[in-house]
DNA sequence: CTATAACTGATACACGTGCATCAAAACAAG
DNA sequence: CTTGTTTTGATGCACGTGTATCAGTTATAG
C-alpha cells in the first residue's frame, strides 16, 4: 500500500535538500539563468533524490494559466463532423473545471490560404492551441509550423498533414484500408469478382493510405477478388449516384463495395436502387447515425470507425500536454481503428 | 474564437453578484448550515447567471487533496494481468503531476473472504480509492458498498459485481460474445459445422454474459451452425489440452473455435496439434503477446480485446471523478471492444 | 587588490479556494 | 424589551508555485 500519510515533496524540500534557497530552486526549475552549472546539479541531483514533480495545479494557479482550444473543422456539415461539435462541447463541459474550454470554428477546408490567415490571425492571449482538421497542403503545414513558434500548441487532427506523423490525431489510415480490405475478403463467399471502392477525392493523403492498405491486402491475401480503381465523387450526391450506376452496369461481377469517405449515403443509395445490393459485401467509414441504421438492417455489413468523443479529448488531452510541455504517453492517445457490426453498436 | 482575456468568475465575484460576503459563498458550496434559504437561492442564482464553476485546481491545493489508487488485481500473472500492471504503472507516472497515484496489489481472487477482508482493512487516510477484479460474490459486492460509506471510492474492473453495471470498468460482455459470433460466421465457409467454446469457468458472469451473445447470434443468424456445450479449463493447461481434444475427436465437424478466456495458448495448442487446424476460424480474447503472434502467424483469426490502457486510465478517472462529486460523462468511459486482426495490429 | 560582473538569498505578494474564529447583525421567543 | 439563537460578515492563514525586487555574497578580470 502507500506509506501513510506522506506528501509529496514541495520546492521547500527540494531547496532544503539542495541546500539552497527556494529562490535558486525556482530558477533551476524554469530554466531561468544566472545559476552556477555546479549549483544547478545540486538542485537537479535533489530532485531526482527526492523523485521531485512539479504540482501543476498550484503551477497553474500561481500563472493563472487556462487552457482555450479551437477545433478548426471543415464547413461542411456532414454528420461525421456534426458528431466532432457535438463531443467538443461535450467535453468543454467535463473539462471545465480543470481550466480547459474548448471550440469549434468552422473553416473552409479547401481554401489552404484562408486557413492560413485564420491561423496567423490567432493570438496566444486568446487561444493557447489549435487542433486542425484540413487537408494536407503546405500553406497549412507551415502556418501549423509558425503556430508552434509563438507558443500556440498546433496538432493536425484526423487529416494528417506530412511531417506531423507523430503528433497528428487520428488512426492510422493503411491498417484501417487493410482491415477493409480482410473483412471484404473473408465476409465474401464468392470464388471470384470486383470490388468497388468509393471515394471523396483521391487526392486526400487519407483516401490514399486507405488505398494503399486495401490494395496490399487484396493483392496478396484475396487473389480471387479485384480491386477496381477507386470512384471520385467530390463530395456531389448527384455525381456519386451517376458514376456509381454506371459501375455496376459495366461490371456486373461486382461482389464487394468499400467505401472510404464518411458519407456513405448517396453510395449506399445507389448500390441499394441497383439489382445486385444483396450480394454485395459493404464496409464503410466512420460511425454516423446514417451508418448506425444502415448497419442495423444489413446494408452495411461493417463499418471502420475511430472514436470521434476519443478523438476530441486525446486533441485536448496532447494539446494540454504540449503546452505543459509533458511528454505525452505515445501508447494512451493511439487511436485505434474500431470495426462495428450490428452486434456490438 | 474566445471573448479576449476574460478571466473565469470567482467566488469573489459570486460573493459580490449575490451581495453577499466570502464566507456565505463558502458555507453554500461546500454544502455547510447556516445558511438561509432564501440567501443561498440568491448564490445560487448568482452561480447561474455567472457560469460559475469551481476551480478544482485551487480547492484541491487548498484542502491538500491527493488521490491515491489502489488496483487489486488477481494473483495469476497471466498475460493480461501483467499488462494492466505495466499500464497502471505508466499511468502512475503520467498522471503524477496531476497528484494522482497507483499501485497494484495482487489479492486472492478467488476468496471473497480474503478479498473483503483486505478492503475493509483500507483506510481512506491511506488510499483514496480501490478498482477491484475479482469475480462476482455477494461479499465482495458487500465490501464495495462499505468502502464506500467510508469515502473510499471504489469501482469494480473488468470482472463485473451485479448491482454496479453502471459503474463497472469493462466491455459489454454480451455484445463481445455476439461481435465473437458474427465474425465466425461469417468468417466460416462451411455449408454446416460445429462450433468449440472454451472458458476458464463459466461460474463467471463474464463468461455468462458472453456466450448469452454468442448464442443468440449464431442461434439467429447462421442456423446452418452449431454452437456445443462451453468446455471449461479451470485455467489448468492440462486439463485443457486433454478435454478439448477429446471433444476435437467426438465433434470431426468442429470448424469454428471461441476462446473466451484471456488464456489462449492451451486451447490453441490443442487445436494446432489436431488435424482440423487449418480449417478451424479461431477467435480469441484480449490482446496478449501470445495472441498477437499467434494472429500474426495466422492461428487465430481475430481476437476480441478491450483495451487495457484505455480500461486502467478509465478506471483512474472514473474514481477520480467519484470523490470530485463531478458526474463522469457516459459517453467517455464506453469501453468499446476492439476487433483485432492480422492488418490492424 | 580593487572594480565589476555573476551568482545567491531573503522577502513579499499573488493565484482561487478551504477553513476557522470572532464579532456584528438580524431574527425569534419570552 | 430583553434574552437567546440563528444568520451573516470580516479577517486571516494555509496550500505549492510563479514572479519580482533588492541586498548580499562570490567569483573573475584587470
Amino acid at each position: 500500500m502507500f506509506i501513510k500519510s506522506t506528501t509529496p515533496p514541495t520546492t521547500k524540500d527540494l531547496a532544503k535538500a539542495a541546500g539552497v534557497s527556494r529562490a535558486t530552486v525556482d530558477r533551476v526549475l524554469n530554466g531561468r539563468d544566472g545559476v552556477k552549472q555546479k549549483t544547478a546539479e545540486r538542485v537537479n541531483a535533489a530532485i531526482r533524490e527526492l523523485g521531485f514533480v512539479r504540482n501543476l495545479q498550484a503551477a497553474n494557479l500561481a500563472r493563472q494559466r487556462n487552457y482555450r482550444f479551437l477545433f478548426a473543422l471543415p464547413q461542411a456539415r456532414d454528420e461525421f463532423v456534426q458528431q466532432i461539435v457535438r463531443h467538443v462541447e461535450e467535453a468543454t463541459e467535463s473539462f471545465s473545471a480543470d481550466q480547459v474550454w474548448a471550440k469549434v470554428q468552422h473553416i473552409n477546408e479547401n481554401d489552404p490560404h484562408s486557413i492560413s490567415d485564420f491561423l496567423r490571425s490567432l493570438d496566444a492571449e486568446d487561444v493557447s492551441g489549435v487542433a486542425i482538421m484540413a487537408p494536407e497542403t503546405p500553406q497549412v503545414r507551415d502556418a501549423i509550423k509558425r503556430l508552434q513558434e509563438r507558443n500556440i500548441a498546433a496538432l493536425p487532427f484526423i487529416s494528417n498533414q506530412s511531417g506531423f506523423e507523430e503528433n497528428c490525431v487520428s488512426i492510422d489510415n493503411r491498417a484501417a484500408g487493410a482491415t477493409a480490405a480482410t473483412l471484404l475478403g473473408r465476409f465474401t463467399h464468392a470464388k471470384s469478382g470486383s470490388l468497388m471502392i468509393v471515394s471523396e477525392s483521391m487526392q486526400s493523403r487519407d483516401s490514399q493510405d486507405r488505398r494503399l492498405g486495401f490494395d496490399e491486402v487484396i493483392n496478396t491475401q484475396f487473389r480471387h477478388l479485384r480491386a477496381i480503381p477507386s470512384l471520385e465523387t467530390y463530395g456531389d450526391a448527384e455525381r456519386a449516384t451517376a458514376i456509381i450506376t454506371a459501375t455496376l452496369l459495366r461490371n456486373p461481377d461486382i461482389v464487394g463495395l468499400y467505401i472510404m469517405s464518411s458519407e456513405a449515403r448517396a453510395p449506399l443509395k445507389a448500390v441499394e436502387n441497383s439489382l445486385l445490393k444483396n450480394q454485395i459485401v459493404t464496409i464503410a467509414h466512420e460511425r454516423t447515425p446514417f451508418a448506425e441504421k444502415a448497419l442495423q438492417r444489413g446494408a452495411i455489413d461493417a463499418v471502420i470507425a475511430q472514436n470521434t468523443g476519443h478523438l476530441v479529448r486525446s486533441a485536448i488531452r496532447r494539446l494540454k500536454n504540449m503546452l505543459d510541455h509533458r511528454n505525452t504517453l505515445k501508447s494512451q492517445e493511439v487511436i485505434r481503428t474500431e470495426i462495428l457490426m450490428k452486434t456490438n453498436l
